[in-house]
DNA sequence: TCTGGGGTCCTAGGACCC
DNA sequence: TCTGGGGTCCTAGGACCC
């Protein structure tokens, strides 16, 4: 803390935006983080292969892959994959010891998602960022930004190897690390060197960094952009930096600048303190496309209940309820209704949803969910300061206040 | 009856992230 | 890669208001 923070800052601050903001930033990333956790409470587990599938129940074929562990994907097991092309791939251990077709050797285990449990884990690391860094962006359930300028770049190394053993002694899971100036940068950086990484990227090397990765490396671009960008002669990061921006401009509108921004290394986000949720959502899949009404009605209804109880746990009132509903191919359908003002309303969850579903009722869907929004947070002052502190995203009732004398 | 122009809110869809 | 679940942000068009 006694270490200037814009000690470096100041001479790299003008280095022509390649990273303007005097800003140290830590991207922590936990390492396969389902199965480790999986292994956490099963530690016959380590060292074996581990796949953890979404939508999957012991014994069944259903669902898809959300994390695989490295043996596991050794064996060509990779995330998003559907659980029957696993099970090719990597039988089941059970059945590969009573069959003798199958090697043992070459078999793995399969658990289902249990996502209270792996939240449950990723707050207690969550504990320890927050003890080590005065402002924490925590991205999902095993990701996070911290600001780490307090440190300053002589101090960022150790302080990134303290974090990653602490984590891994207090709570028995390893993590990445990437440090670098840029949140864009830092987040790239922590997947270089996975697992249990460390990878910094000082001032004025980031965008040689960035220079010789895919595309698809850089936030913001995924398989539909980054393919519309190799048509473009665009394969590279390197090349995305280079691009002309009107020509990015005029295919992809401000995104097509922010993700070339980043491929510069230039990235003037700071790193902000977590916010509330902006939705609420439960979703679910039938096991293939069915047109039955009563089915489709039935799991509605559940996903209805289960937004509402979520929401009510967290003492959260919504203003707009809807509905999804993904028809074969891959058709995605959404439907929403807002409400004159805020309720918590399992009934009205229920109604609206099925009013809103009501066009798709007998269609053949694969998928159905419903989603609440508008969120407002009753543990924030009266509801008359609701929207000025939502706006806001920050403030403490002191500024709503102000907000409401200036009104 | 036609003509502006600006602003806000709403819904729907798309792309992306983990 | 025949496609799971939970999110975020952006854009576009329409309604409505002044």
């Amino acid at each position: 803390m006694e270490r200037l923070p814009d000690e470096n800052g100041s001479w790299f601050g003008d280095s022509g935006g390649d990273d303007a903001v005097a800003q140290v930033v830590c991207h922590v990333d936990m390492d396969c983080f389902y199965a480790a956790c999986e292994r956490l409470r099963e530690p016959a587990l380590r060292g074996e292969p581990v796949v953890v599938g979404m939508g999957y129940e012991p014994g069944a074929t259903d669902g898809a892959v959300a994390t695989a562990s490295y043996e596991a994907r050794e064996y060509g097991v990779e995330s998003a994959q559907a659980i029957s092309t696993a099970l090719e791939a990597l039988p089941r251990k059970i059945e590969a010891a009573t069959d003798p077709d199958l090697s043992v050797e070459d078999a793995g285990f399969y658990r289902p998602v249990d996502l209270d449990f792996y939240e449950s884990v990723g707050a207690e690391v969550k504990t320890l960022l927050h003890e080590r860094a005065g402002t924490v962006r925590e991205v999902s359930i095993d990701e996070a930004y911290l600001d780490a300028s307090g440190v300053g770049w002589g101090g960022v190394e150790p302080f990134a190897r303290e974090l990653k053993a602490t984590v891994e002694r207090e709570v028995g899971v390893t993590a990445s690390v990437g440090v670098a100036p840029t949140m864009s940068a830092a987040k790239v950086a922590s997947d270089r060197d996975k697992p249990d990484g460390l990878v910094v990227v000082e001032p004025g090397q980031v965008r040689e960094f960035f220079a010789p990765l895919d595309v698809e490396a850089v936030h913001g671009v995924g398989p539909v952009t980054a393919s519309e960008l190799r048509e473009m002669d665009i394969g590279t990061a390197g090349d995305l930096a280079a691009a002309d921006p009107d020509r990015l401009a005029d295919r992809f509108g401000e995104r097509g600048l922010a993700v070339r921004r980043y491929a510069r290394g230039e990235d003037d986000r700071g790193v902000e303190p977590t916010g509330r949720p902006k939705s609420l959502s439960r979703e679910s899949a039938f096991s293939e496309a069915t047109a039955a009404p009563t089915r489709q009605r039935e799991r509605l209804r559940t996903l209805a209940a289960a937004v509402a109880a979520r929401a009510e746990r967290k003492g959260v009132l919504y203003r707009t309820i809807g509905i999804k509903a993904v028809e074969p191919p891959f058709q995605v359908n959404t439907r929403a209704e807002s409400l004159p003002g805020p309720v918590a309303d399992a009934d009205l969850v229920e109604e609206t949803a099925h009013s809103l579903f009501e066009e798709f009722v007998g269609d053949p869907v694969r998928k159905v969910g419903v989603r609440v929004s508008k969120l407002s947070f009753a543990d924030r002052d009266q509801a008359s300061l609701d929207s000025y502190a939502d706006s806001d995203g920050s403030a403490a009732g002191q500024s709503g206040q102000r907000s409401l004398w200036e009104f």
